[in-house]
DNA sequence: ATTATCCGTGTACGATCGTACGCATGACTG
DNA sequence: CAGTCATGCGTACGATCGTACACGGATAAT
C-alpha cells in the first residue's frame, strides 16, 4: 500500500468487461430467459466461478449489461445528431437511423426490447430506459423544439418496433413522410 | 361413438382455456423469463401432468397464449375503430386508447413487450405481431389512408411504449398533438 | 528467501426445470 | 350389470440452474 494505490492486484483487469459484453451477446441469441450464469461465462471464456465473484448475482450482471448497452445507444444517438447542422439535416439522420440497412443491427433491436420489456415489468429497470430516453430526447432539443421531440422520439420508438417485427424491409418512403409531418409543427 | 360426435369424454372441457388465461397472468408477473409448466399449473389450479398433456411443450403453450392474447387485443381495437363514424371521432378514439387511465392496462402492455421481444429474435412469433398489426392498420384504413394508417400504428406504438416506460403520467397534450400533426397529411 | 495476503477458481449442493410414462378411474358398449 | 378403453393425472428422472465456499497460487512485504 505504499507504491501504486489500490490499482488491481492481479492480472485481467478487463475481465468484468468481456463478461458484460458475453452477457450482452448471450441476451442477443437466446434472450434473457435464456441466459444464465453457465452461458454466459462460456461466451466470454472465463470459469463459472468468475461469475458469482464479479457480480454479486444475476440481477447486477442484467444492470451492468442494459446500463452499458443503453448508455453506448444513448451515446451513439447524440454523437449523429451533434455532427448534423440543421433541421433538414437531422431529419435525413434520423431516417437514415431508423430504415433498414444502417447500423442499428437486429442485434440491438433484440437487446433494445429485452430492455424495454424488463423496465415494463421492474421499475429498477426504468432508471436506465428513463435515462436513454432523456438523453435522446435533449439531443433532439438540438434541432427541435421540446414538444416536437417528444413526439419524434414516440414515432423512431415505434417505427424501430415496426423494422423489428415487419418481415418485409422498411419502407423508407413512410419514414420521411411521417417525420416530415411530425416536423410541421409550429416551431418543429 | 354413435350419439354426440367427438365431443371430449371427460369433464372440465374449458380446462385448456384456462391454463393459457394462466399462463397470461404469469407471463405478466414473472415475464416469459419466469414462466415455467409448474408456475402456470399452479396459478391455473392444475396438476402439473396436465401440461403435457394438453400442449407438446413450452412453445406451444407460449404460440397459444401469445396467439389468443394478440387476437384479443386486435379485437378489442377492432371494435373500438368500428364504433366511431369519422375521422374526427377516431383521433379521439386514439388518444383515449394511448393515454393513460384507459382500458389499456399495465398487464397488457408487459405482455405485450414479451410478445414484441419474442417475436424480434424468432421469426415464428412474427407471425401473431403480423397478423395483429395487419388488423389494426385495416381498422384505421377505415378512417385513414393507408400511408397515413402505417404511420399512425407506428406513432402509437411508440407512444405506448413511452407509457409503459415513463414514471410520471402520459401528457395528453403531446399525444393529441402528435395525431394531428400525423393525420394532417394530404388525404390523412 | 520467507512469510503473509488475498485474488480468482474449481467444485459441490439444493432447488427447479421440462418431460416421459405407468396407472387409476370414470365413461361408453353390449 | 359387466367389460373395455382412453382420458387425465401422479410421480420420477436427468439436466440445468444460481450460489456458496474452501483452497491453490501469484504477489507484496519484510
Amino acid at each position: 500500500m505504499t507504491d501504486p494505490g489500490p490499482r488491481t492486484r492481479r492480472q485481467d483487469p478487463e475481465r468484468r468487461e468481456r463478461i458484460i459484453a458475453a452477457c450482452l451477446d448471450v441476451i442477443a441469441e437466446s434472450g434473457v430467459a435464456g441466459t444464465s450464469h453457465r452461458r454466459v461465462a462460456a461466451a466470454a471464456d472465463v470459469p463459472l466461478g468468475s461469475m458469482t465473484y464479479h457480480f454479486s448475482g444475476m440481477d447486477e450482471l442484467l444492470r451492468e449489461a442494459f446500463g452499458r448497452f443503453s448508455a453506448a445507444m444513448a451515446g451513439y444517438f447524440e454523437q449523429r445528431m451533434a455532427e448534423v447542422r440543421d433541421r433538414d439535416q437531422a431529419k435525413l439522420e434520423l431516417v437514415s437511423l431508423i430504415a433498414a440497412g444502417d447500423s442499428y443491427s437486429r442485434r440491438d433491436l433484440v437487446i433494445t426490447h429485452e430492455l424495454y420489456t424488463l423496465a415494463a415489468r421492474e421499475p429498477a429497470f426504468r432508471e436506465l430506459t428513463n435515462a436513454w430516453m432523456a438523453r435522446s430526447r435533449t439531443a433532439l432539443e438540438r434541432h427541435f423544439d421540446p414538444a416536437t421531440a417528444r413526439m419524434l422520439d414516440a414515432l423512431i420508438e415505434g417505427l424501430t418496433i415496426h423494422r423489428a417485427l415487419d418481415t418485409e424491409p422498411q419502407d423508407r418512403t413512410i419514414v420521411t413522410a411521417a417525420i416530415d409531418r411530425i416536423t410541421q409543427g409550429p416551431t418543429g
